[in-house]
DNA sequence: TAAGCGTGGAA
DNA sequence: TTTCCAAGCTT
Protein backbone atom coordinates (compact mmCIF):
# COMPACT_ATOMS: atom_id res chain seq x y z
CA UNK A 1 0.00 0.00 0.00
CA UNK A 2 1.27 3.45 -0.93
CA UNK A 3 1.39 5.92 2.04
CA UNK A 4 0.79 9.41 1.44
CA UNK A 5 4.32 9.60 3.49
CA UNK A 6 6.18 7.71 1.30
CA UNK A 7 4.58 9.42 -2.16
CA UNK A 8 5.40 13.02 -0.56
CA UNK A 9 9.33 12.14 -0.18
CA UNK A 10 9.51 10.59 -3.74
CA UNK A 11 8.29 14.18 -4.87
CA UNK A 12 11.04 16.06 -2.89
CA UNK A 13 13.29 14.14 -5.70
CA UNK A 14 15.34 11.78 -3.25
CA UNK A 15 13.82 9.05 -5.71
CA UNK A 16 12.62 9.50 -9.36
CA UNK A 17 9.02 10.04 -9.53
CA UNK A 18 7.07 6.65 -9.88
CA UNK A 19 4.03 8.38 -10.88
CA UNK A 20 1.86 5.49 -10.62
CA UNK A 21 2.49 5.33 -7.09
CA UNK A 22 1.74 8.86 -6.73
CA UNK A 23 -1.58 8.61 -8.61
CA UNK A 24 -2.75 5.16 -6.93
CA UNK A 25 -1.68 7.33 -3.35
CA UNK A 26 -4.10 10.02 -4.49
CA UNK A 27 -7.09 8.01 -5.76
CA UNK A 28 -6.84 6.43 -2.36
CA UNK A 29 -6.82 9.77 -0.54
CA UNK A 30 -9.81 11.05 -3.10
CA UNK A 31 -11.73 8.63 -4.61
CA UNK A 32 -15.41 10.04 -5.15
CA UNK A 33 -18.19 7.72 -3.71
CA UNK A 34 -20.32 6.81 -6.87
CA UNK A 35 -23.14 4.55 -6.91
CA UNK A 36 -21.31 1.94 -9.31
CA UNK A 37 -18.34 1.88 -6.92
CA UNK A 38 -17.78 -0.70 -4.28
CA UNK A 39 -16.05 0.37 -1.02
CA UNK A 40 -12.54 0.81 -1.49
CA UNK A 41 -10.54 -2.32 -1.56
CA UNK A 42 -14.06 -4.42 -2.64
CA UNK A 43 -14.56 -6.14 -5.58
CA UNK A 44 -16.18 -4.65 -8.25
CA UNK A 45 -19.42 -6.25 -9.93
CA UNK A 46 -18.89 -6.61 -13.32
CA UNK A 47 -22.76 -5.64 -14.47
CA UNK A 48 -22.71 -2.88 -12.37
CA UNK A 49 -19.26 -1.80 -13.85
CA UNK A 50 -21.13 -2.60 -17.39
CA UNK A 51 -23.97 -0.57 -16.69
CA UNK A 52 -22.10 2.18 -15.80
CA UNK A 53 -19.82 2.14 -18.00
CA UNK A 54 -22.53 2.39 -21.13
CA UNK A 55 -24.50 5.14 -19.73
CA UNK A 56 -21.19 7.36 -18.90
CA UNK A 57 -20.70 7.23 -22.41
CA UNK A 58 -20.66 11.32 -23.55
CA UNK A 59 -22.69 11.93 -20.52
CA UNK A 60 -22.17 13.00 -17.05
CA UNK A 61 -21.93 11.52 -13.84
CA UNK A 62 -24.53 13.69 -12.46
CA UNK A 63 -27.46 12.40 -15.14
CA UNK A 64 -26.65 9.20 -15.06
CA UNK A 65 -26.80 8.71 -11.02
CA UNK A 66 -30.56 8.55 -10.92
CA UNK A 67 -30.83 6.43 -14.08
CA UNK A 68 -28.15 3.61 -12.95
CA UNK A 69 -30.05 3.78 -9.71
CA UNK A 70 -33.32 3.17 -11.39
CA UNK A 71 -32.34 0.27 -13.77
CA UNK A 72 -30.41 -1.40 -11.11
CA UNK A 73 -33.10 -1.25 -9.06
CA UNK A 74 -35.59 -3.22 -11.85
CA UNK A 75 -33.26 -5.01 -13.44
CA UNK A 76 -30.46 -5.71 -10.34
CA UNK A 77 -28.28 -8.26 -12.89
CA UNK A 78 -27.87 -9.51 -16.16
CA UNK A 79 -30.19 -12.18 -16.65
CA UNK A 80 -32.85 -10.21 -15.35
CA UNK A 81 -32.11 -6.77 -18.01
CA UNK A 82 -31.71 -9.59 -20.39
CA UNK A 83 -35.03 -11.04 -19.90
CA UNK A 84 -36.62 -7.47 -20.46
CA UNK A 85 -38.41 -6.64 -23.52
CA UNK A 86 -36.19 -4.18 -25.24
CA UNK A 87 -39.13 -1.47 -25.46
CA UNK A 88 -39.22 -1.45 -21.68
CA UNK A 89 -35.59 -1.18 -21.56
CA UNK A 90 -36.40 2.05 -23.90
CA UNK A 91 -38.48 3.63 -21.92
CA UNK A 92 -36.11 3.32 -18.77
CA UNK A 93 -33.61 5.10 -20.76
CA UNK A 94 -36.10 7.82 -22.38
CA UNK A 95 -34.36 11.29 -21.51
CA UNK A 96 -30.90 10.14 -21.32
CA UNK A 97 -29.96 10.31 -25.10
CA UNK A 98 -28.04 8.19 -27.21
CA UNK A 99 -30.55 5.97 -27.51
CA UNK A 100 -28.59 3.18 -29.84
CA UNK A 101 -27.20 2.64 -26.32
CA UNK A 102 -30.18 1.67 -24.91
CA UNK A 103 -31.15 -1.00 -27.78
CA UNK A 104 -26.74 -2.10 -27.08
CA UNK A 105 -27.28 -2.84 -23.84
CA UNK A 106 -30.34 -4.89 -23.99
CA UNK A 107 -28.89 -6.57 -26.79
CA UNK A 108 -25.45 -6.93 -25.03
CA UNK A 109 -27.17 -8.06 -22.25
CA UNK A 110 -29.19 -11.06 -24.16
CA UNK A 111 -25.76 -11.85 -25.60
CA UNK A 112 -24.48 -12.32 -22.36
CA UNK A 113 -27.30 -14.54 -21.25
CA UNK A 114 -27.72 -16.57 -23.95
CA UNK A 115 -24.03 -17.22 -25.11
CA UNK A 116 -22.27 -16.51 -22.34
CA UNK A 117 -24.47 -18.28 -19.51
CA UNK A 118 -25.15 -15.28 -17.87
CA UNK A 119 -21.35 -14.32 -17.14
CA UNK A 120 -19.47 -11.85 -18.46
CA UNK A 121 -16.39 -12.37 -20.94
CA UNK A 122 -13.13 -11.16 -18.78
CA UNK A 123 -11.29 -10.52 -21.43
CA UNK A 124 -10.61 -7.09 -23.46
CA UNK A 125 -11.38 -9.47 -26.89
CA UNK A 126 -14.20 -10.77 -25.46
CA UNK A 127 -16.09 -8.07 -24.06
CA UNK A 128 -15.24 -5.88 -26.91
CA UNK A 129 -17.56 -8.48 -29.34
CA UNK A 130 -20.41 -7.24 -27.22
CA UNK A 131 -23.24 -4.60 -28.75
CA UNK A 132 -22.24 -1.49 -27.58
CA UNK A 133 -18.84 -2.24 -26.00
CA UNK A 134 -15.86 -0.49 -28.39
CA UNK A 135 -12.40 -0.23 -27.45
CA UNK A 136 -12.77 2.02 -24.56
CA UNK A 137 -15.70 0.29 -22.74
CA UNK A 138 -13.39 -2.93 -23.03
CA UNK A 139 -10.77 -1.69 -21.11
CA UNK A 140 -12.64 -0.05 -18.73
CA UNK A 141 -14.57 -3.44 -18.08
CA UNK A 142 -11.72 -5.07 -17.71
CA UNK A 143 -9.51 -2.94 -15.83
CA UNK A 144 -12.04 -1.84 -13.58
CA UNK A 145 -14.14 -5.48 -13.10
CA UNK A 146 -11.66 -8.09 -13.42
CA UNK A 147 -8.26 -6.43 -12.66
CA UNK A 148 -6.80 -6.71 -16.49
CA UNK A 149 -3.54 -4.85 -16.72
CA UNK A 150 -5.21 -2.63 -19.64
CA UNK A 151 -5.58 1.18 -19.69
CA UNK A 152 -9.24 2.50 -21.05
CA UNK A 153 -8.68 5.37 -22.56
CA UNK A 154 -11.70 8.10 -22.33
CA UNK A 155 -11.37 12.50 -22.59
CA UNK A 156 -10.77 12.71 -19.38
CA UNK A 157 -7.45 10.43 -19.62
CA UNK A 158 -6.75 12.18 -22.82
CA UNK A 159 -6.80 15.56 -21.27
CA UNK A 160 -4.44 14.33 -18.23
CA UNK A 161 -2.14 12.56 -20.40
CA UNK A 162 -1.96 15.19 -23.14
CA UNK A 163 -1.15 17.86 -20.53
CA UNK A 164 1.03 16.03 -18.86
CA UNK A 165 2.83 15.37 -22.07
CA UNK A 166 2.22 18.25 -24.03
CA UNK A 167 0.91 16.12 -26.92
CA UNK A 168 1.59 18.53 -29.87
CA UNK A 169 -0.61 16.24 -32.17
CA UNK A 170 -4.45 17.25 -32.03
CA UNK A 171 -7.14 14.65 -31.97
CA UNK A 172 -8.50 12.24 -32.93
CA UNK A 173 -4.67 11.43 -34.51
CA UNK A 174 -3.04 11.14 -31.22
CA UNK A 175 -5.41 8.43 -29.44
CA UNK A 176 -2.82 6.14 -30.25
CA UNK A 177 0.35 7.78 -28.96
CA UNK A 178 -2.08 8.86 -25.84
CA UNK A 179 -2.89 5.60 -25.23
CA UNK A 180 0.89 4.37 -25.37
CA UNK A 181 1.26 7.56 -23.24
CA UNK A 182 -1.33 6.34 -20.70
CA UNK A 183 -0.39 2.91 -20.09
CA UNK A 184 2.95 3.98 -18.76
CA UNK A 185 0.59 5.23 -15.99
CA UNK A 186 -0.19 1.83 -15.00
CA UNK A 187 1.30 0.32 -11.86
CA UNK A 188 3.59 -2.65 -12.12
CA UNK A 189 1.97 -6.52 -12.47
CA UNK A 190 3.74 -9.27 -11.41
CA UNK A 191 6.90 -10.40 -13.30
CA UNK A 192 5.95 -12.74 -16.45
CA UNK A 193 2.23 -12.05 -16.09
CA UNK A 194 0.34 -10.28 -19.17
CA UNK A 195 -1.86 -9.82 -16.33
CA UNK A 196 -2.96 -9.60 -12.78
CA UNK A 197 -6.69 -11.30 -12.32
CA UNK A 198 -8.55 -10.33 -8.76
CA UNK A 199 -6.89 -12.96 -6.44
CA UNK A 200 -3.55 -12.68 -7.88
CA UNK A 201 -1.31 -9.98 -6.73
CA UNK A 202 -3.18 -7.06 -7.52
CA UNK A 203 -2.07 -4.69 -10.68
CA UNK A 204 -4.74 -2.39 -9.47
CA UNK A 205 -5.01 -1.09 -13.34
CA UNK A 206 -9.12 -0.31 -12.48
CA UNK A 207 -7.88 1.74 -9.48
CA UNK A 208 -5.00 3.77 -11.85
CA UNK A 209 -7.76 4.21 -14.60
CA UNK A 210 -10.31 5.63 -12.05
CA UNK A 211 -7.82 7.57 -10.56
CA UNK A 212 -6.78 9.17 -14.01
CA UNK A 213 -10.90 9.88 -14.67
CA UNK A 214 -11.19 11.44 -11.24
CA UNK A 215 -8.27 13.83 -11.63
CA UNK A 216 -9.40 14.98 -14.77
CA UNK A 217 -12.85 15.44 -13.85
CA UNK A 218 -12.29 17.55 -10.50
CA UNK A 219 -8.73 18.72 -10.82
CA UNK A 220 -7.42 18.26 -14.34
CA UNK A 221 -10.49 20.08 -15.65
CA UNK A 222 -10.85 21.56 -19.19
CA UNK A 223 -10.48 25.13 -18.13
CA UNK A 224 -8.80 26.89 -14.90
CA UNK A 225 -7.58 23.19 -13.87
CA UNK A 226 -6.55 23.35 -10.41
CA UNK A 227 -2.60 21.93 -10.80
CA UNK A 228 -1.66 23.15 -7.39
CA UNK A 229 -3.84 20.18 -6.06
CA UNK A 230 -2.41 17.52 -8.92
CA UNK A 231 -0.60 14.76 -7.64
CA UNK A 232 1.52 14.74 -10.82
CA UNK A 233 2.35 18.64 -11.19
CA UNK A 234 5.73 18.50 -10.88
CA UNK A 235 6.06 16.07 -14.28
CA UNK A 236 3.84 18.13 -15.83
CA UNK A 237 5.16 19.51 -19.32
CA UNK A 238 2.49 21.80 -20.04
CA UNK A 239 1.70 22.94 -16.77
CA UNK A 240 5.85 24.21 -16.61
CA UNK A 241 4.80 25.99 -19.94
CA UNK A 242 1.63 27.64 -18.46
CA UNK A 243 -0.53 26.77 -21.54
CA UNK A 244 -2.19 24.03 -19.71
CA UNK A 245 -5.68 24.82 -21.21
CA UNK A 246 -3.99 24.87 -24.85
CA UNK A 247 -4.29 21.11 -24.65
CA UNK A 248 -5.78 18.75 -25.90
CA UNK A 249 -5.22 19.85 -29.06
CA UNK A 250 -8.26 19.44 -31.28
CA UNK A 251 -9.85 20.86 -34.76
CA UNK A 252 -12.74 22.59 -33.97
CA UNK A 253 -16.12 21.24 -34.78
CA UNK A 254 -18.65 22.56 -36.85
CA UNK A 255 -22.14 23.43 -36.10
CA UNK A 256 -24.73 21.97 -37.86
CA UNK A 257 -27.59 23.80 -40.11
CA UNK A 258 -30.90 24.69 -38.14
CA UNK A 259 -33.53 22.12 -39.39
CA UNK A 260 -36.82 23.16 -39.79
CA UNK A 261 -40.18 20.76 -38.87
CA UNK A 262 -43.41 20.42 -37.77
CA UNK A 263 -45.10 18.56 -35.16
CA UNK A 264 -48.90 17.47 -34.86
CA UNK A 265 -50.49 16.84 -31.45
CA UNK A 266 -53.30 15.02 -32.31
CA UNK A 267 -56.10 14.75 -29.19
CA UNK A 268 -58.89 12.42 -28.93
CA UNK A 269 -60.46 13.45 -25.52
CA UNK A 270 -57.48 12.31 -22.95
CA UNK A 271 -55.30 10.38 -25.12
CA UNK A 272 -52.46 11.46 -27.84
CA UNK A 273 -51.55 10.30 -31.19
CA UNK A 274 -48.39 8.63 -31.33
CA UNK A 275 -45.62 6.29 -33.36
CA UNK A 276 -43.03 4.69 -33.24
CA UNK A 277 -39.34 5.51 -34.94
CA UNK A 278 -37.76 3.58 -37.10
CA UNK A 279 -35.45 1.36 -35.73
CA UNK A 280 -32.17 3.08 -36.80
CA UNK A 281 -30.59 6.46 -36.58
CA UNK A 282 -31.73 9.71 -35.07
CA UNK A 283 -34.30 8.70 -31.79
CA UNK A 284 -34.52 5.13 -33.46
CA UNK A 285 -36.71 3.07 -31.71
CA UNK A 286 -38.53 6.00 -29.93
CA UNK A 287 -42.07 7.07 -29.47
CA UNK A 288 -42.76 10.57 -31.56
CA UNK A 289 -45.65 12.30 -32.47
CA UNK A 290 -46.37 12.80 -35.69
CA UNK A 291 -44.22 15.25 -38.06
CA UNK A 292 -43.05 16.43 -40.72
CA UNK A 293 -39.60 15.34 -42.20
CA UNK A 294 -36.78 17.59 -40.35
CA UNK A 295 -34.74 19.61 -43.28
CA UNK A 296 -32.86 23.12 -43.59
CA UNK A 297 -35.16 25.59 -45.25
CA UNK A 298 -38.07 23.54 -44.59
CA UNK A 299 -40.91 25.94 -45.02
CA UNK A 300 -43.97 26.10 -43.08
CA UNK A 301 -46.40 25.15 -46.32
CA UNK A 302 -44.55 22.14 -46.77
CA UNK A 303 -44.59 20.86 -43.54
CA UNK A 304 -48.56 21.02 -42.92
CA UNK A 305 -48.57 18.62 -46.05
CA UNK A 306 -47.26 16.27 -44.16
CA UNK A 307 -50.10 16.18 -41.96
CA UNK A 308 -51.28 12.59 -40.59
CA UNK A 309 -54.56 12.20 -42.26
CA UNK A 310 -57.56 11.79 -39.44
CA UNK A 311 -61.65 11.96 -40.32
CA UNK A 312 -62.55 14.55 -39.25
CA UNK A 313 -60.00 17.21 -39.46
CA UNK A 314 -60.74 20.02 -41.59
CA UNK A 315 -58.00 22.20 -40.13
CA UNK A 316 -54.90 22.48 -37.87
CA UNK A 317 -54.48 24.94 -35.33
CA UNK A 318 -50.84 26.34 -35.37
CA UNK A 319 -49.51 27.29 -31.64
CA UNK A 320 -47.93 30.36 -31.15
CA UNK A 321 -43.78 29.85 -30.93
CA UNK A 322 -42.05 27.04 -31.78
CA UNK A 323 -40.03 24.57 -29.99
CA UNK A 324 -35.85 24.53 -30.58
CA UNK A 325 -34.03 21.61 -29.66
CA UNK A 326 -30.23 20.87 -30.03
CA UNK A 327 -29.24 17.53 -31.81
CA UNK A 328 -25.26 16.78 -31.52
CA UNK A 329 -25.10 17.69 -34.80
CA UNK A 330 -27.87 20.07 -35.78
CA UNK A 331 -30.43 22.32 -34.32
CA UNK A 332 -34.03 21.99 -34.68
CA UNK A 333 -37.26 24.47 -34.90
CA UNK A 334 -40.60 22.66 -34.89
CA UNK A 335 -44.09 24.35 -35.83
CA UNK A 336 -46.50 23.47 -33.73
CA UNK A 337 -49.86 22.60 -34.49
CA UNK A 338 -53.05 20.51 -33.11
CA UNK A 339 -56.35 19.22 -33.79
CA UNK A 340 -58.93 17.45 -31.16
CA UNK A 341 -61.04 14.43 -33.04
CA UNK A 342 -63.82 12.96 -32.02
CA UNK A 343 -64.29 9.90 -29.61
CA UNK A 344 -63.45 6.55 -31.59
CA UNK A 345 -61.70 8.18 -34.60
CA UNK A 346 -59.50 5.79 -36.06
CA UNK A 347 -55.31 6.28 -35.63
CA UNK A 348 -53.53 6.50 -39.03
CA UNK A 349 -51.90 3.60 -40.31
CA UNK A 350 -48.69 2.78 -37.82
CA UNK A 351 -49.69 4.86 -34.76
CA UNK A 352 -52.12 4.72 -31.82
CA UNK A 353 -53.64 6.70 -29.07
CA UNK A 354 -52.07 6.89 -25.82
CA UNK A 355 -53.53 8.31 -22.78
CA UNK A 356 -52.04 11.36 -21.72
CA UNK A 357 -51.80 10.59 -18.49
CA UNK A 358 -49.34 7.83 -18.82
CA UNK A 359 -47.25 9.61 -21.00
CA UNK A 360 -44.45 9.65 -18.78
CA UNK A 361 -44.04 5.81 -19.04
CA UNK A 362 -43.54 6.51 -22.58
CA UNK A 363 -40.03 6.15 -24.89
CA UNK A 364 -40.26 9.79 -25.67
CA UNK A 365 -37.18 11.40 -26.02
CA UNK A 366 -37.22 15.26 -24.90
CA UNK A 367 -37.96 16.82 -27.97
CA UNK A 368 -41.13 15.16 -28.22
CA UNK A 369 -41.74 15.94 -24.57
CA UNK A 370 -41.04 19.44 -25.40
CA UNK A 371 -43.56 19.21 -28.35
CA UNK A 372 -46.09 18.06 -26.47
CA UNK A 373 -45.79 19.66 -23.93
CA UNK A 374 -46.28 23.09 -25.97
CA UNK A 375 -49.31 21.71 -28.22
CA UNK A 376 -51.40 20.65 -24.57
CA UNK A 377 -50.38 24.05 -23.22
CA UNK A 378 -48.86 22.77 -20.01
C1' DT B 1 -12.19 7.99 -42.07
C1' DA B 2 -15.60 11.00 -40.94
C1' DA B 3 -20.09 11.63 -39.93
C1' DG B 4 -24.16 10.44 -37.21
C1' DC B 5 -25.90 10.08 -32.80
C1' DG B 6 -29.06 13.43 -27.20
C1' DT B 7 -29.02 15.96 -23.50
C1' DG B 8 -28.13 19.12 -19.84
C1' DG B 9 -24.69 21.47 -16.95
C1' DA B 10 -21.10 24.71 -16.46
C1' DA B 11 -18.37 28.72 -17.49
C1' DT C 1 -26.07 34.04 -24.43
C1' DT C 2 -23.03 31.06 -26.44
C1' DT C 3 -19.89 27.56 -26.42
C1' DC C 4 -18.01 23.59 -24.93
C1' DC C 5 -18.32 19.19 -23.85
C1' DA C 6 -19.20 14.32 -20.61
C1' DA C 7 -16.37 7.38 -18.44
C1' DG C 8 -17.66 6.68 -27.16
C1' DC C 9 -19.78 3.41 -30.52
C1' DT C 10 -21.27 2.33 -35.12
C1' DT C 11 -21.07 2.42 -39.91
Amino acid sequence: MNSGVVAKAKRRGAEPSDRPALLLDWYDRHRRRLPWRPPAGERADPYRVWLSEIMLQQTGVKTVGPYFEKFLARWPDVAALGSASQDDVLRMWAGLGYYSRARNLHACAVAVLREHGGVFPDTEQGLRALPGIGPYTAAAIAAIAFDVRTMPVDGNIERVVSRLYAVEEPLPQAKPLIGELASTLLGPSRAGDEKSRAGDEKSRAGDSAQALMDLGSSICTPKKPACALCPLNEDCVARARGDQEAFPRKAPKKTGTLRRGAAFIVTRGEQLLVRTRVEKGLLGGMTEVPGSEWLAGQDDKTALKQAPVLKGVTRWHRKAGVVTHVFTHFPLELVIYTADVAARTRPPEGMRWVPIATLADEALPNVMRKAIAHGLGL
